[in-house]
DNA sequence: AATAAATTTAGAATTATTCTAAAAGGAGAT
DNA sequence: ATCTCCTTTTAGAATAATTCTAAATTTATT
């Protein structure tokens, strides 16, 4: 693993929020400023692939990254904003009703959060 | 509603596929040749807000459209094809599990279409 | 040290989609 | 039919995210 693979997949595990490719670089820049776009690409490609974090990919709006612990998301209908939310593996259960084998899934419910409710829009 | 946004919902409607704004222009185009692609965005956009049509966002490549009734999406690993699936509702399921209201939700099941398994990848 | 392989850089290219301003197309009122 | 207002469409530029390309650099291997 390169600097930069271990450096993008640790501010991604470390990460509380759900981070875009660019806000992954602006991170990155912060310690080494010689960095470059494209590298955190084709970093966040790498760990993707390899199946280090997770992609999410989202309605209007650049792809984010994710830890890989299995959970869903709660997306919000007015502001787009992702919360994690950690409901139970349905693997199996989908697997019986396909009756078919399935290798992940993912889950995204949509909802107003609280802060859009209140009428607070960000 | 114009002829466009008629049109173009029963394009959606009838189709068995999940198409993308670009091959919706180009059935549009078929019986209205003078018709612009972003006469074909605005009205996926309209059909969508008013929601008369689905947007579906997928992985690396552009946003598909969908009928309205209810159903969940198996996706292949390797050619990204989207094929529909009639799984059980579990809004209300989830509504308890998280004890909120929520407005919808979108499951998408990731597998390997029998074309990909058996090697011949698109 | 020499060679090969992988990664990074810089910046151009691509792609999907949105935006803008002008033109065209209704719908209702006169 | 004509005028006015409002919506939609057009044409093409603009934007934004991401990928691509080729050269340079770094890392690993012999």
């Amino acid at each position: 693993m390169t600097k930069y693979e271990i450096e993008i997949l640790k501010i991604i595990s470390d990460s509380s929020e759900h981070l875009s490719a660019d806000e992954v670089f602006g991170i990155v820049k912060k310690k080494y400023p010689g960095v470059v776009k494209a590298t955190c690409y084709n970093n966040l490609n790498k760990l993707t692939e390899s199946g280090l974090i997770k992609r999410i990919v989202v309605e209007n709006g650049s792809n984010r990254y994710d830890k890989t612990i299995r959970h869903d998301h709660l997306v919000c209908r007015k502001c787009g904003r992702l919360k994690d939310v950690f409901l139970k593996d349905i693997t199996s259960t989908l697997k019986e009703d396909l009756g078919q084998d399935i290798e992940s899934y993912d889950l995204k419910i949509y909802w107003l959060c609280p802060e859009c409710r209140k009428g607070n829009e960000f």
